[in-house]
DNA sequence: GCCAACGTTGGC
DNA sequence: GCCAACGTTGGC
């Protein structure tokens, strides 16, 4: 019997979106264009998303997200707000260093090497929309019905996309390689 | 800058 | 386990 089948089960995880014929999974990840946006990720190629301090979050990333699988790549806090390119899940998770680091805005003291709090993956670069889809018109759209980053408030930086929605948007930003990336 | 809508913390 | 206080996110 491998190991992992002797692992503690853990909770039930809420329902993921319906896997793509490709089997990659789709997400969506937030972040301020001030603090890090889809040029730096451009210019950086492969970054570590690190920072994220929502459970709900680092459960994607630790335990949902797979090599591979596609991620819209939203700007919060900007103007206007949307969805700005697409990058694609670069690593397998490991836990976030800033964790550890005193001197970090991320420092967690409750945070030990032993028992890492926080995890994440690594991100790289596929494109920036040529047309990016701010979050009035992601609202707007009747197919986008049921997106959780239109819904009000709904928090989590990391978060799943129904692939049916992310191949939507890519349609209306512009892609050129969403469809190569999930299928359909 | 405002503030609604969260999530987290900690006293009890 | 409850829940008030507090902190954060993020649109506007």
């Amino acid at each position: 019997m491998p190991p992992a089948a002797k692992a503690k089960p853990r909770p039930v995880a809420p329902p993921l979106p319906p896997a793509a014929a490709s089997g990659v999974r789709c997400w969506l990840a937030k972040s301020e264009p001030s603090v890090f946006s889809i040029d730096d990720l451009a210019r950086v190629k492969k970054t570590a998303w690190e920072g994220v301090r929502n459970y709900q979050a680092r459960n994607h990333m630790r335990d949902d997200m797979k090599i591979g699988d596609a991620v819209l790549f939203y700007h919060s806090n900007a103007t206007p707000p949307g969805i700005v390119g697409l990058a694609r899940v670069a690593s397998a998770p490991y836990p976030d260093a800033t964790q550890f680091d005193r001197k970090s805005e991320y420092h967690d003291p409750k945070a030990t090497k032993d028992a890492p709090r926080w995890f994440l993956v690594d991100l790289a670069f596929v494109e920036k929309f040529p047309n990016p889809v701010s979050l009035e018109a992601l609202r707007a759209d009747p197919e986008l019905t049921g997106m959780l980053v239109v819904k009000k408030a709904h928090r989590p930086s990391v978060q799943p996309v129904d692939p049916r929605h992310l191949l939507r948007v890519a349609d209306v930003a512009g892609s050129a390689h969403a469809r190569a990336m999930v299928g359909g």
